[in-house]
RNA sequence: CGGGAUGUGGCGUAGUCCGGUUAGCGCACACGGCUGGGGGCCGUGGGGUCACAGGUUCAAAUCCUGUCAUCCCGACCA
């Protein structure tokens, strides 16, 4: 497991913490609880963004954008909404700002600019977006609505974490309205299948796809899908949800349309979402010792060329070849980066490269000018090899979905590693504290059960697996009759 | 919001208990030189209202009071 990035014994979040401020990808902010996402950072960020947007595109939803600000009457109007977030919202009540009468060099808010009504700075945009989706749906033909936004919210939780829950973040909320409960099902089922898609395949960070119990289910969802992912600290990560509103939010917000048959209905609904939180889940899932690993898919830069020279002319004849490669390896659709800077050393170029992920490194030095060759270093096993300079372009299109892979299957196998199924309470308990990761256990099904052993254990239902076979088994805590097992994990 | 801790150049810190030279050190930074296949070396230099406000004192980074901020642990959560 990875620790002591930075040469000091610290726990584990002091780790996470080093490593996310010294790759250089995001520095707490002095605004509570927020965090600057630096350039890198929010390189990775893009890529996520760009490839999600695919994603969502191919399968037939549009990019809309809705207000910051929510009017606290419509926020009250989805009365279980308010009892999600109500605890930790920021709100706006004046609008203007004077100069301090006691104090000339200090602002103060102007008491007369008070806000008739409040305005909530959205920690999700259910309110808004169906109060303004109740005015576009008339007719079953205005259906289905298929729309998503990127956007900021703000959630005032108690104890922020760099990426993982910070005050504002960043996200895609996809809302969509539907005519049919299958059909508004199908479209909950699609997103996670899609969000699982993406964590594997770009991310190289396996998921468990699966329903959340009813205490952790989305307030104001029938149903809530999520793709948990495991942390090489043993803690379980949601790493993404698509909820099943049911007509929730369209009896709410009175959203109704004419069918076919000339009848009145309300909507079916489905809201999903991925945050800047999956930056955490990146970070946390493949980082070793010497700093960040990235997924060549998601890396902004997938290799970079490094120099070994000893005066200008030598660098000179190891650019010509360097920029040679560069090329190439940019018309097949590599991000390559010549690192000709003079003014680190070669040891320090390596070494912060490892740090900032960088999938693969090649090194040219005089040796290579003799040999025709290159060293091509890997991030992920840290190896290395000496490649003739004919076969490097295409060794390195092969590295590059190598790495990929193998970045997959080390998670995988980590994961696998970590998955414990236990049939005593006794053993649950020892397997938690000693072991971590997930458990897989039978469970009674009941909230009554899951509270408690969350209040003896803190692990909670992650999820109830789509696919693990249905087998009879007895509960874990209660040793009532139970049809299934379910993944119980400390979590994030 | 409860419990604990900490605020000293950009970062990490010593000094605080027991008040007393010019607030010390490492990293980073700047300049010069030697260097260059894994975080180089030597020399020189710049940078501090010791979190803020008030108090005690001949004298405060150090003691007292208040404020603010941050971090860690819990409950909450994408």
């Amino acid at each position: 497991m990875a620790k002591n990035l930075i040469t000091r014994e610290e726990d584990y979040s002091k780790w996470y913490n080093d490593l996310v401020v010294k790759s250089g990808l995001a520095e707490n902010s002095s605004v509570r609880g927020c965090m600057v996402i630096k350039p890198y950072g929010y390189a990775i960020w893009e890529k996520m963004q760009a490839q999600l947007d695919k994603m969502f595109k191919e399968t037939g939803h549009q990019n809309a954008y809705f207000p910051l600000f929510v009017p606290k009457s419509l926020f009250e109007a989805e009365e279980k909404n308010a009892e999600g977030f109500a605890k930790e919202c920021a709100i706006v009540t004046h609008y203007r700002l004077e100069t301090d009468p006691d104090n000339p060099k200090k602002l103060r808010v102007d008491p007369k600019a008070k806000l008739e009504e409040e305005l909530i700075i959205r920690p999700t945009s259910e309110a808004i977006i169906w109060n303004t989706y109740k005015n576009w749906i008339q007719s079953y033909r205005d259906l289905p609505i298929l729309i998503n936004q990127w956007a900021n919210v703000v959630r005032w939780e108690m104890r922020p974490r760099l990426f993982l829950r910070t005050t504002e973040f960043l996200w895609q909320e996809g809302h969509t309205a539907h005519q049919t409960e299958d059909e508004a099902m199908q479209e909950a089922l699609m997103i996670n299948s899609i969000y699982a898609e993406f964590a594997e395949k770009h991310m190289s960070m396996p998921v468990i796809q699966g329903i959340k119990s009813e205490n952790e289910r989305f307030a104001g969802a029938e149903e809530t899908f999520c793709i948990e992912a495991l942390m090489q600290d043993g803690k379980a990560l949601q790493a993404g949800t698509s909820h099943f509103l049911g007509q929730n939010f369209a009896k709410a917000f009175d959203v109704k349309f004419t069918n076919k048959e000339g009848k009145l209905n309300y909507v079916w609904a489905t809201s999903w979402g991925v945050s800047s939180r999956l930056m955490g889940a990146l970070i946390m899932t493949h980082s070793d010792d010497k700093g960040l690993v990235l997924p060549p898919k998601l890396a902004p830069i997938q290799v970079v060329i490094v120099p070994i020279y000893n005066g200008e002319q030598e660098l000179d004849s190891i650019s010509k070849i360097a920029e040679d490669i560069q090329s190439k390896l940019i018309k097949l659709g590599v991000s390559v980066k010549y690192d000709n800077r003079d003014t680190l050393r070669p040891g320090a170029k390596f070494a912060q490269h490892e740090l900032q992920g960088v999938p693969i490194r090649i090194a040219i030095g005089p040796k290579d000018l003799e040999n025709n060759s290159a060293e091509i270093s890997r991030r992920d096993l840290l190896t290395k090899e000496i490649i003739d300079m004919g076969d490097l372009v295409e060794h390195i299109d092969k590295l590059l979905s190598d790495i990929q892979e193998n970045l997959f299957k080390k998670a995988l196998k980590f994961r696998e590693d970590h998955i414990t199924q236990v049939e005593s309470f006794d053993e649950f308990e020892e397997v938690l504290n000693k072991k971590g990761g997930f458990i897989s256990a039978h469970w009674d099904g009941t909230n009554e059960t899951e509270n408690k052993i969350k209040e003896k254990t803190q692990a909670t239902i992650r999820c109830i697996p789509n696919n693990s076979s249905s087998s009879k088994g007895k509960c874990v805590y209660s040793g009532k009759p139970s049809n299934q097992r379910v993944i119980f994990a400390k979590a994030y």
